[in-house]
DNA sequence: GCGGGGATCCTCT
DNA sequence: GAGGATCCCCGCT
């Protein structure tokens, strides 16, 4: 049970820079609506602890490259505060938040984090295969694994962040250390791969890499 | 219409 | 550390 008191984060939070919203949202907690065995619904809580900014344009790793503009990414070119949801390698949804001022299309990939308490025991309480119920799921390493546990699909995708629709942002006041890092999976970018947009919760044990 | 590649993860060695 | 799973998306014809 926590005793901090927590606000949703308004849609209009994430209009503005992305390297900032990227790096705030360290600690943050995601919020996912969800049904239980019992049909009751329930809210899993995820604190964030890994992020990267995709930065638009100029951004050679990013899908509006030069651009690019596309049925997909659409709603990257959206004012902030909705979510861009895609598949990749034909297996894994990718999540992010859309950042920014209309028409600059950048956008927060979540890669990591782990849930809090009450959220663990309920997620393990709905997971049907017994094998399964042993297994401790708190940490969400990897933003493809991300998903699946908290059922995001592409069907959220262009939807806003809040309450809503199911899915949304918290703060309660947490800051930890962030630290820098290079994007993961980008090799292709040419310079961009080298660029310092990943934010991690310094040392933390879920994150997809050190 | 078609072909190639991808902001990943898991298994096997 | 390598490789396969698996399929949408995009660029090209």
């Amino acid at each position: 049970m926590s005793t901090h008191s927590s606000t949703v984060l308004d849609p209009n939070w994430f209009i503005r820079p992305t390297c900032v919203v990227a790096a705030d949202l360290i600690g943050k907690i995601l919020c996912r609506r969800v049904t239980d065995t019992d049909g009751q619904e329930k809210v899993l809580r995820m604190r964030i602890t890994e992020t990267e900014g995709y930065i638009g344009l100029q951004d050679t790793a990013c899908h509006t490259h030069a651009g690019s503009r596309t049925a997909r990414t659409e709603v990257m070119y959206a004012e902030g505060g909705v979510f861009y949801v895609y598949l990749t390698y034909g297996i894994h949804h990718m999540l992010n938040l859309v950042t920014s001022v209309a028409e600059s299309p950048e956008s927060v990939l979540i890669r990591a984090g782990f849930l809090t308490e009450d959220s663990d025991r309920l997620l393990n309480e709905m997971d049907k295969p017994p094998r399964e119920q042993l297994t401790h799921h708190s940490q969400f390493a990897g933003p493809g694994k991300l998903t699946k546990r908290l059922s995001v699909s592409r069907d959220l995708s262009g939807l806003p962040i809040a309450p809503e629709t199911g899915l949304w942002v918290e703060d309660d006041g947490c800051q930890p250390p962030v630290s820098l890092r290079p994007r993961i999976g980008i090799d292709y970018a040419g310079e961009a791969k080298d660029w310092l947009l990943r934010y991690i919760w310094t040392a933390h044990p879920s994150l997809s890499k050190p």
